[in-house]
DNA sequence: TGATTGATCTGGTATATACCACTTAGCCTT
DNA sequence: AAGGCTAAGTGGTATATACCAGATCAATCA
């Protein structure tokens, strides 16, 4: 049961820690320093393992390490790249999010990847305070800076209240459509954050493999009386998520396990 | 530059998918049906490797897996374990939080890791909105539940307006300590939550290895007029974390970045 | 010109081996 | 009973090797 005796391997100095942390170190400051730039390639597991004198395992676990931490992002068979810098989303200000992003040096971009309608299931139905089986469009996006996946959202409306809503072109706000088409303006909402492992599903769209940790963010968006109009979750990337918001201490509407 | 050739090494018939993800899947589901229990104790490497005919970086990778979905948590060289169910975090209700924690199953305990008096630098003078240089109490504190260690806590206050502030028993609610001692009453809060990779002296306190992932939440307390009191910044284990809140749209405060 | 092929790159998976630092439990002193 | 020692177990690190499948691109063929 216990390993048996055998060679040296140790290489160089241990005094400063595992190899692969050191390893790490240097990339991190090369990214800091902006040698290397956002979504630029980094050294393949192959070619670091050489630089560095380390055996395959080591150069990928140093490249992991930096993986886990967010500095970087690995398209499968093509390389490694440096991870662009967050986007910053305001739950408290979801209406202008789009739009600024859109017209920022983010230039955020939205790809509508399902419609349909559907009726309330039992969770549904509690968020919307109506019976099941009420009538419900969803639909889910996509949304992407220059090809880069940032998030996944599937929103639901209620379809009595808001007619045709899918006719409308969901590459754009929303919040914004419901505002100007249906007079339904967003007053407060109630979020429920959450990290866990990516599901396939969603690790294919959102390009990352399965081995990674996303953010989940639900949230019910009310209006002025406090009636809830849209249901939504989000699924981020874990190293693009930053989330802000302006909270009411006091109230709590905590019927969203 | 290229592997050479070699032996065959695959086992049993990989059509579904790779071996160590059919070992997660397993032992997934003895946690979900509950022969593995929280806090359980689960296969070691060596033993796992055995079991399933897998050479032991193979399990490895298995229960590296799990560590990283936040169902599973290691505790160095003593072994893996089944986490604890999530702790849920209402950020508009903070007082109850720690009360109902403390006297629920949760069992909540507080450990006052440190405390001092400092003065404001930039970032709390900007956030208390004060000059430079301000009197501040500062002190970390622990939440574990019996033993493990579910997030790491930094508050500041200012010296001024709370006198002797830290003489009080820090094991328990400050927001309660605030209301009842002070007369200052949560009523608003700025929240920032971001994950990120934990830093090695976080790690040691949090009881988890340098690989890992953790959630931060930045919240700046407001008393009912608008005035700043309280800053802190959690830093939480990945797989304990989930936030809820009531949010109030149309209104922000981003000067939090 | 346009499609196909093939060499070569990439990360992903897997095995086998070995040393290390640390924990734990039991045994054996004092 | 308290302390110390040791053997066995654990995860962490590291090397070396190998095969696979997808991506990329240049050379080649129709």
């Amino acid at each position: 049961m216990l390993d048996k005796p055998g060679n040296q391997n140790r290489q160089s100095d241990p005094s400063r820690g595992p190899r692969f942390l050191q390893i790490v170190d240097e990339i991190r400051d090369q990214i800091a320093t902006g040698v290397l730039k956002e979504h630029g390639i980094l050294p393949s597991e192959r070619n670091l393992s050489e630089q560095y004198g380390v055996s395959r395992m080591t150069g990928r676990r140093a490249l992991e390490a930096l993986e886990i931490e967010g500095l970087v992002y690995s398209a499968d068979r093509r390389g490694r790249f440096v991870s662009p810098k967050r986007l910053k989303y305001n739950v408290s200000n979801m209406v202008s999010f789009v739009k600024t992003a859109q017209t920022d040096d983010v230039n955020l971009k939205i790809e509508v990847v399902a419609t349909s309608q559907t009726y309330a299931d039992s969770r549904l139905a509690a968020v919307f305070d109506q019976p099941e089986g009420s009538a419900i469009f969803a639909y889910t996006r996509l949304f992407h800076t220059g090809g880069h996946p940032i998030f996944l959202e599937t929103e639901y409306v209620l379809a009595d209240r808001f007619p045709d809503f899918l006719r409308h072109d969901l590459r754009h706000s929303t919040t914004q459509i419901l505002e100007n088409n249906y007079g339904a303006a967003a007053s407060t909402g109630d979020i429920v954050i959450s990290m866990r492992g990516v599901r396939t599903d969603e690790a294919k769209l959102l390009n990352i493999s399965a081995r990674h940790t996303v953010i989940t963010l639900e949230q019910v968006i009310r209006d002025k009386a406090g009636v809830p109009f849209c249901f939504g979750r989000q699924v981020w990337r874990g190293e693009m998520a930053e989330f802000s918001a302006h909270v009411i201490v006091g109230q709590h509407n905590s019927d969203m396990a």
